[in-house]
DNA sequence: TCCTTTAGGTACAATGTGTATCTTTAGAGT
DNA sequence: ACTCTAAAGATACACATTGTACCTAAAGGA
């Protein structure tokens, strides 16, 4: 064992494929959140990939590209927990509180960073929110369902709008505010709205 | 009367003061609307505005306060007409469509455009929403005063967020999209929210 | 008519972009 | 163990944009 790895056991200095690609996602993420879209260089990724300019051209034709992966990926790294605590209220409130947690900076970062990049490309944000919150449509779905079996929801009044109209409030709440969104504001569109269009009776 | 003119009525060749503040702001806001925040450059500005580099930085320190300073131009220019057609299901729905008309090319620059922005300054979108949509809120309340009147709506039932419910998930959707709202769209918002909401009975 | 302000022009260093080229290494196949 | 190829990492380049500085020339009030 010589402190200079002449030996056939050498560790690769290299990082190559999959596992440098999510180096370059990372830094690229972590760039994003720390300094927004407009002051996020591919320059600064590279660096703190500890890797070239060359490196990440290589794998994406420019910033906006860079950033969608990154964003894409960072928003599919957590799972998420649907809440069951026997109320429509207490589930959904729970399930708006998750969100705040988990998401809320991830939603915000998504929103707010990359208007820059959707005006460059011309995709709206749905088709991303798509990918990222998927999952979360049904989770209220799930909720809903729930509640129809206890008598809580009316089953008749649960359109594709009404259904959406929570985490839609939400993130509007979101977007306008860039800040975590308050439980006082997530009971009163519950309370207020939610619950009044889904309720049996 | 001669081509050269070489006597005393000799027309300014050069911009002044607020004329010239006016033409670049215009300048950026067409720049702004043209090529989004991201490849607005102040230097492009300047070259529409047929002046230079220099002009602009001695008004305005930098790409971010350049742009909302032409926005809240261009933002604030129009007044808003309240319609009142004596249904309020007819007055609500003229109203998102007016505002899709005015107001919604402006809401998606504004608010998508700008994300970079907001991002670096660290301010908040509700500031500038109630710089621009100011009179949108009132609007609402006016309509649903009338509706009252008439029986249409329940007083008791018009809490802040139930009033503002319409305009919140129109602009959800003009900034989830980056289109105007399509009809059917504000209609299945005042149809399946805003009226069950707000209705007597 | 003078005088102060400021528009307009030009030059500058600094920074980021995207491309190209080169050397070096990783790791699969023989 | 050896070879070969794909890809990493390192420059270097031309180009665009930024923000500053400095100069001149026009505008318009005193």
């Amino acid at each position: 064992m010589s402190l200079k790895e002449d030996s056939q056991d050498h560790v690769p200095q290299r990082r190559r494929g999959a596992a440098l690609e999510a180096v370059l996602l990372d830094a690229a993420w972590e760039e994003l959140v720390e300094k927004g879209y407009d002051r996020f260089t591919i320059e600064s990724v590279a660096e703190r990939a500890r890797t070239s300019r060359a490196v990440v051209y290589r794998r994406w034709p420019g910033k906006a590209e860079l950033v969608n992966a990154a964003a894409v990926r960072a928003g599919t790294q957590q799972p998420n927990i649907i809440p069951d605590t026997g109320s429509l209220r207490t589930d959904m409130i729970e399930l708006l509180r998750q969100a705040n947690r988990s998401r809320a900076q991830l939603g915000v970062q998504m929103i707010l960073r990359l208007g820059g990049y959707y005006t460059e490309t011309g995709t709206g944000f749905a088709e991303l929110r798509s990918a990222i919150l998927s999952g979360r449509g049904s989770a209220t779905r799930q909720i809903l369902d729930r509640a129809v079996t206890r008598g809580e929801a009316d089953p008749a009044k649960l359109t594709p709008r009404v259904i959406g109209v929570a985490f839609d409030l939400y993130r509007q709440e979101l977007m306008m505010t860039l800040k975590a969104v308050p439980d006082e504001v997530a009971e009163s569109i519950i309370d207020e709205v939610f619950l009044p269009l889904v309720s049996r009776r």
